[in-house]
DNA sequence: ATAGTAATAGTAATCATTACTATTTAAATT
DNA sequence: AATTTAAATAGTAATGATTACTATTACTAT
Protein backbone atom coordinates (compact mmCIF):
# COMPACT_ATOMS: atom_id res chain seq x y z
CA UNK A 1 0.00 0.00 0.00
CA UNK A 2 1.74 2.75 -1.19
CA UNK A 3 1.23 6.89 0.53
CA UNK A 4 -1.34 8.83 -0.88
CA UNK A 5 -2.80 12.19 0.59
CA UNK A 6 -6.18 10.78 0.00
CA UNK A 7 -5.87 7.88 1.81
CA UNK A 8 -4.25 10.00 4.21
CA UNK A 9 -7.16 12.55 4.46
CA UNK A 10 -9.83 9.68 4.67
CA UNK A 11 -8.06 8.29 7.29
CA UNK A 12 -7.49 11.15 9.46
CA UNK A 13 -11.37 11.98 9.22
CA UNK A 14 -12.60 8.61 10.36
CA UNK A 15 -10.07 9.20 13.08
CA UNK A 16 -10.49 11.78 14.46
CA UNK A 17 -14.58 11.83 15.53
CA UNK A 18 -16.49 9.27 17.19
CA UNK A 19 -19.69 9.51 15.04
CA UNK A 20 -19.13 6.72 13.03
CA UNK A 21 -19.21 7.98 9.91
CA UNK A 22 -20.90 6.80 6.82
CA UNK A 23 -18.73 6.79 3.26
CA UNK A 24 -20.63 9.55 2.25
CA UNK A 25 -19.98 12.23 5.40
CA UNK A 26 -16.31 10.85 4.54
CA UNK A 27 -16.36 12.51 1.11
CA UNK A 28 -18.13 15.50 2.38
CA UNK A 29 -15.62 15.93 4.89
CA UNK A 30 -12.28 14.91 3.11
CA UNK A 31 -13.99 17.67 0.47
CA UNK A 32 -13.02 20.27 2.22
CA UNK A 33 -9.40 19.69 2.43
CA UNK A 34 -9.13 18.16 -1.57
CA UNK A 35 -12.16 19.78 -3.48
CA UNK A 36 -12.04 17.35 -6.24
CA UNK A 37 -11.74 14.22 -5.05
CA UNK A 38 -13.55 11.19 -6.15
CA UNK A 39 -16.89 9.59 -4.22
CA UNK A 40 -15.12 6.31 -5.75
CA UNK A 41 -11.69 7.00 -4.06
CA UNK A 42 -13.62 7.09 -0.71
CA UNK A 43 -15.17 4.21 -0.91
CA UNK A 44 -12.18 2.04 -2.31
CA UNK A 45 -9.79 3.69 0.31
CA UNK A 46 -12.48 3.22 3.51
CA UNK A 47 -12.63 -0.86 2.10
CA UNK A 48 -8.61 -0.66 2.36
CA UNK A 49 -7.88 1.14 5.10
CA UNK A 50 -10.77 -1.79 7.07
CA UNK A 51 -9.14 -4.72 4.94
CA UNK A 52 -5.42 -3.87 6.32
CA UNK A 53 -7.17 -3.03 10.38
CA UNK A 54 -6.24 0.44 10.00
CA UNK A 55 -10.12 1.52 10.74
CA UNK A 56 -13.12 -0.75 11.40
CA UNK A 57 -16.32 -1.57 9.05
CA UNK A 58 -19.68 -1.53 11.39
CA UNK A 59 -23.02 -2.26 10.06
CA UNK A 60 -25.64 -0.20 11.17
CA UNK A 61 -28.76 -1.97 9.83
CA UNK A 62 -28.01 -1.33 5.84
CA UNK A 63 -26.04 1.35 6.03
CA UNK A 64 -22.23 0.60 6.78
CA UNK A 65 -20.18 3.07 8.67
CA UNK A 66 -16.66 3.16 9.99
CA UNK A 67 -14.80 3.53 13.11
CA UNK A 68 -11.14 4.77 13.86
CA UNK A 69 -11.57 2.43 17.06
CA UNK A 70 -9.68 -0.32 15.92
CA UNK A 71 -9.36 -1.47 19.38
CA UNK A 72 -12.19 -4.84 20.78
CA UNK A 73 -15.22 -3.29 21.70
CA UNK A 74 -19.11 -2.92 21.14
CA UNK A 75 -21.50 -0.71 20.65
CA UNK A 76 -24.62 0.79 22.31
CA UNK A 77 -27.03 2.39 19.33
CA UNK A 78 -29.90 4.68 20.88
CA UNK A 79 -33.07 4.33 19.04
CA UNK A 80 -33.82 7.95 19.61
CA UNK A 81 -30.97 10.24 19.04
CA UNK A 82 -29.70 7.13 16.65
CA UNK A 83 -26.23 7.91 18.39
CA UNK A 84 -23.60 4.65 18.51
CA UNK A 85 -21.35 4.52 21.25
CA UNK A 86 -18.12 2.40 21.60
CA UNK A 87 -18.21 0.27 24.77
CA UNK A 88 -16.15 -2.10 26.31
CA UNK A 89 -17.43 -5.60 27.36
CA UNK A 90 -15.81 -8.64 28.93
CA UNK A 91 -16.78 -11.27 26.28
CA UNK A 92 -14.24 -13.84 27.59
CA UNK A 93 -16.63 -16.10 29.41
CA UNK A 94 -19.10 -15.76 26.41
CA UNK A 95 -16.48 -16.71 23.74
CA UNK A 96 -15.93 -20.01 26.53
CA UNK A 97 -19.32 -20.83 26.16
CA UNK A 98 -19.70 -21.00 22.71
CA UNK A 99 -16.67 -23.09 22.21
CA UNK A 100 -17.90 -25.22 24.73
CA UNK A 101 -21.39 -25.00 23.75
CA UNK A 102 -21.67 -25.06 20.37
CA UNK A 103 -18.46 -26.04 19.47
CA UNK A 104 -17.83 -23.25 17.45
CA UNK A 105 -14.49 -21.37 17.54
CA UNK A 106 -15.14 -18.23 17.89
CA UNK A 107 -13.09 -15.77 15.95
CA UNK A 108 -15.09 -12.18 16.18
CA UNK A 109 -18.18 -11.13 18.37
CA UNK A 110 -20.42 -8.52 17.69
CA UNK A 111 -22.59 -6.87 20.41
CA UNK A 112 -25.01 -4.16 19.58
CA UNK A 113 -26.79 -2.81 22.29
CA UNK A 114 -30.22 -1.13 20.80
CA UNK A 115 -32.36 0.99 23.75
CA UNK A 116 -32.63 4.33 24.68
CA UNK A 117 -29.21 6.34 26.24
CA UNK A 118 -29.32 8.64 29.22
CA UNK A 119 -29.94 11.70 27.05
CA UNK A 120 -33.70 10.01 26.38
CA UNK A 121 -34.50 8.14 29.39
CA UNK B 1 -53.52 -6.42 7.54
CA UNK B 2 -56.11 -8.49 5.06
CA UNK B 3 -55.44 -12.13 4.15
CA UNK B 4 -53.53 -12.94 0.77
CA UNK B 5 -52.33 -16.17 -0.66
CA UNK B 6 -49.20 -14.06 -1.08
CA UNK B 7 -48.36 -13.21 2.20
CA UNK B 8 -49.36 -16.32 3.17
CA UNK B 9 -47.16 -18.02 0.98
CA UNK B 10 -43.88 -15.82 1.45
CA UNK B 11 -44.73 -16.44 5.23
CA UNK B 12 -44.53 -20.13 4.85
CA UNK B 13 -41.34 -20.30 2.68
CA UNK B 14 -39.78 -18.38 5.71
CA UNK B 15 -40.99 -20.30 8.64
CA UNK B 16 -40.21 -23.31 6.74
CA UNK B 17 -36.48 -23.34 6.35
CA UNK B 18 -33.34 -22.40 8.89
CA UNK B 19 -31.64 -20.96 6.14
CA UNK B 20 -32.26 -17.75 6.99
CA UNK B 21 -33.09 -16.52 3.22
CA UNK B 22 -32.50 -13.20 1.81
CA UNK B 23 -35.89 -11.54 -0.52
CA UNK B 24 -34.17 -12.72 -3.43
CA UNK B 25 -34.19 -16.43 -2.57
CA UNK B 26 -37.51 -16.14 -1.05
CA UNK B 27 -38.63 -14.65 -4.36
CA UNK B 28 -37.47 -17.70 -6.04
CA UNK B 29 -38.54 -20.25 -3.87
CA UNK B 30 -42.53 -18.42 -4.04
CA UNK B 31 -42.13 -18.36 -7.60
CA UNK B 32 -42.74 -22.12 -7.90
CA UNK B 33 -45.87 -22.02 -6.27
CA UNK B 34 -46.98 -18.02 -7.73
CA UNK B 35 -45.10 -18.30 -10.71
CA UNK B 36 -45.70 -14.28 -11.60
CA UNK B 37 -45.49 -13.27 -7.88
CA UNK B 38 -43.93 -9.95 -8.39
CA UNK B 39 -40.54 -8.99 -6.53
CA UNK B 40 -42.49 -6.19 -5.13
CA UNK B 41 -44.94 -7.89 -3.28
CA UNK B 42 -42.20 -9.59 -1.72
CA UNK B 43 -40.35 -7.05 -0.56
CA UNK B 44 -43.37 -5.42 0.94
CA UNK B 45 -44.48 -8.33 2.53
CA UNK B 46 -41.50 -9.28 4.38
CA UNK B 47 -41.21 -5.74 5.88
CA UNK B 48 -44.79 -6.15 7.14
CA UNK B 49 -44.46 -9.28 8.07
CA UNK B 50 -41.36 -8.08 10.05
CA UNK B 51 -42.83 -4.67 11.51
CA UNK B 52 -45.83 -7.11 12.57
CA UNK B 53 -43.54 -8.95 14.63
CA UNK B 54 -44.34 -12.22 12.66
CA UNK B 55 -40.85 -13.02 11.57
CA UNK B 56 -37.75 -11.31 11.88
CA UNK B 57 -35.28 -9.39 10.28
CA UNK B 58 -31.51 -9.67 10.48
CA UNK B 59 -28.66 -8.17 9.22
CA UNK B 60 -25.89 -10.35 7.37
CA UNK B 61 -23.22 -7.41 6.38
CA UNK B 62 -25.15 -5.35 3.85
CA UNK B 63 -28.06 -7.85 2.99
CA UNK B 64 -31.05 -8.20 4.50
CA UNK B 65 -31.87 -11.81 5.84
CA UNK B 66 -35.00 -13.05 7.25
CA UNK B 67 -35.87 -15.41 10.22
CA UNK B 68 -38.65 -17.43 10.70
CA UNK B 69 -37.85 -17.58 14.36
CA UNK B 70 -39.01 -15.13 16.21
CA UNK B 71 -38.35 -15.76 20.34
CA UNK B 72 -34.98 -13.85 21.52
CA UNK B 73 -31.78 -15.50 20.20
CA UNK B 74 -28.59 -14.89 19.09
CA UNK B 75 -26.65 -15.63 15.61
CA UNK B 76 -23.22 -18.21 15.20
CA UNK B 77 -21.44 -17.38 11.44
CA UNK B 78 -19.19 -19.96 9.85
CA UNK B 79 -17.34 -17.87 7.65
CA UNK B 80 -15.87 -21.02 6.21
CA UNK B 81 -19.63 -21.90 5.04
CA UNK B 82 -21.49 -18.49 5.20
CA UNK B 83 -23.85 -20.38 7.60
CA UNK B 84 -26.07 -18.58 10.28
CA UNK B 85 -27.31 -20.41 13.07
CA UNK B 86 -29.41 -19.92 15.67
CA UNK B 87 -28.75 -19.78 19.62
CA UNK B 88 -29.70 -19.29 23.01
CA UNK B 89 -27.64 -17.05 24.85
CA UNK B 90 -28.71 -16.00 28.64
CA UNK B 91 -28.28 -12.25 28.25
CA UNK B 92 -29.88 -10.47 31.50
CA UNK B 93 -26.15 -9.93 33.06
CA UNK B 94 -25.80 -8.19 30.15
CA UNK B 95 -28.10 -6.49 30.47
CA UNK B 96 -27.81 -5.46 33.93
CA UNK B 97 -24.05 -4.50 33.15
CA UNK B 98 -25.67 -1.95 30.30
CA UNK B 99 -28.16 -0.47 32.57
CA UNK B 100 -25.82 0.05 35.52
CA UNK B 101 -22.22 0.73 33.95
CA UNK B 102 -23.59 2.30 31.11
CA UNK B 103 -26.27 4.19 32.01
CA UNK B 104 -28.39 3.00 28.71
CA UNK B 105 -32.09 0.86 29.18
CA UNK B 106 -31.29 -1.96 26.75
CA UNK B 107 -34.46 -3.08 24.64
CA UNK B 108 -32.71 -5.38 22.08
CA UNK B 109 -29.34 -7.24 22.00
CA UNK B 110 -28.05 -8.31 19.35
CA UNK B 111 -25.36 -10.71 19.48
CA UNK B 112 -23.38 -12.36 16.27
CA UNK B 113 -20.21 -14.41 16.72
CA UNK B 114 -18.05 -15.02 13.36
CA UNK B 115 -15.94 -18.22 13.45
CA UNK B 116 -15.87 -21.67 11.97
CA UNK B 117 -18.47 -24.20 13.06
CA UNK B 118 -17.68 -27.78 14.06
CA UNK B 119 -17.49 -28.86 10.19
CA UNK B 120 -14.96 -26.33 9.28
CA UNK B 121 -12.32 -27.06 12.32
C1' DA C 1 16.14 10.40 -14.53
C1' DT C 2 13.38 6.50 -15.66
C1' DA C 3 10.41 2.62 -15.47
C1' DG C 4 6.85 0.20 -13.43
C1' DT C 5 2.72 0.07 -11.27
C1' DA C 6 -0.48 1.60 -7.56
C1' DA C 7 -3.74 5.23 -7.02
C1' DT C 8 -6.71 8.72 -8.81
C1' DA C 9 -10.74 11.42 -11.06
C1' DG C 10 -14.56 11.02 -13.55
C1' DT C 11 -18.03 8.37 -15.20
C1' DA C 12 -20.81 4.31 -16.17
C1' DA C 13 -22.72 0.11 -14.45
C1' DT C 14 -24.64 -2.87 -10.90
C1' DC C 15 -27.54 -4.42 -7.32
C1' DA C 16 -30.76 -4.27 -3.65
C1' DT C 17 -34.60 -1.91 -2.41
C1' DT C 18 -38.44 1.33 -2.83
C1' DA C 19 -41.96 4.06 -5.32
C1' DC C 20 -45.62 4.45 -8.61
C1' DT C 21 -49.95 3.18 -10.87
C1' DA C 22 -53.60 0.85 -13.00
C1' DT C 23 -55.94 -3.29 -11.85
C1' DT C 24 -57.49 -6.96 -8.85
C1' DT C 25 -59.45 -8.88 -4.77
C1' DA C 26 -60.66 -9.56 0.29
C1' DA C 27 -64.17 -8.64 3.19
C1' DA C 28 -67.50 -5.47 5.18
C1' DT C 29 -72.10 -3.61 4.16
C1' DT C 30 -76.29 -3.45 2.15
C1' DA D 1 -76.10 -12.26 -3.57
C1' DA D 2 -74.78 -7.71 -5.28
C1' DT D 3 -72.28 -3.51 -4.12
C1' DT D 4 -68.80 -0.81 -2.08
C1' DT D 5 -64.31 0.31 -0.21
C1' DA D 6 -59.79 0.10 0.54
C1' DA D 7 -55.89 -3.05 0.86
C1' DA D 8 -52.97 -5.80 -2.03
C1' DT D 9 -51.04 -6.99 -6.37
C1' DA D 10 -48.25 -7.14 -10.90
C1' DG D 11 -45.44 -4.82 -13.63
C1' DT D 12 -42.39 -1.31 -14.22
C1' DA D 13 -39.71 2.83 -13.21
C1' DA D 14 -36.85 5.19 -9.96
C1' DT D 15 -33.57 5.53 -6.20
C1' DG D 16 -29.39 5.16 -3.60
C1' DA D 17 -25.34 2.93 -2.14
C1' DT D 18 -21.55 0.67 -3.86
C1' DT D 19 -18.51 -1.18 -7.42
C1' DA D 20 -16.31 -1.37 -12.01
C1' DC D 21 -13.94 0.76 -15.77
C1' DT D 22 -10.42 3.60 -18.03
C1' DA D 23 -7.34 7.06 -19.25
C1' DT D 24 -4.24 9.78 -16.59
C1' DT D 25 -1.34 10.95 -12.57
C1' DA D 26 2.10 10.28 -9.11
C1' DC D 27 4.69 7.27 -5.69
C1' DT D 28 8.86 4.74 -5.17
C1' DA D 29 12.48 1.37 -6.36
C1' DT D 30 16.24 1.03 -9.42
Amino acid sequence: MRNSLQRDSIKNVVCSTKCHPTADWVYKEVRKLIPNISLGTVYRNLSQLSDNGLIKRIQDGSVTRYDGNVTAHHHLKCYRCEDITDININDLKLKKIIRSKFDFAPSDIEITVIGTCKKHK
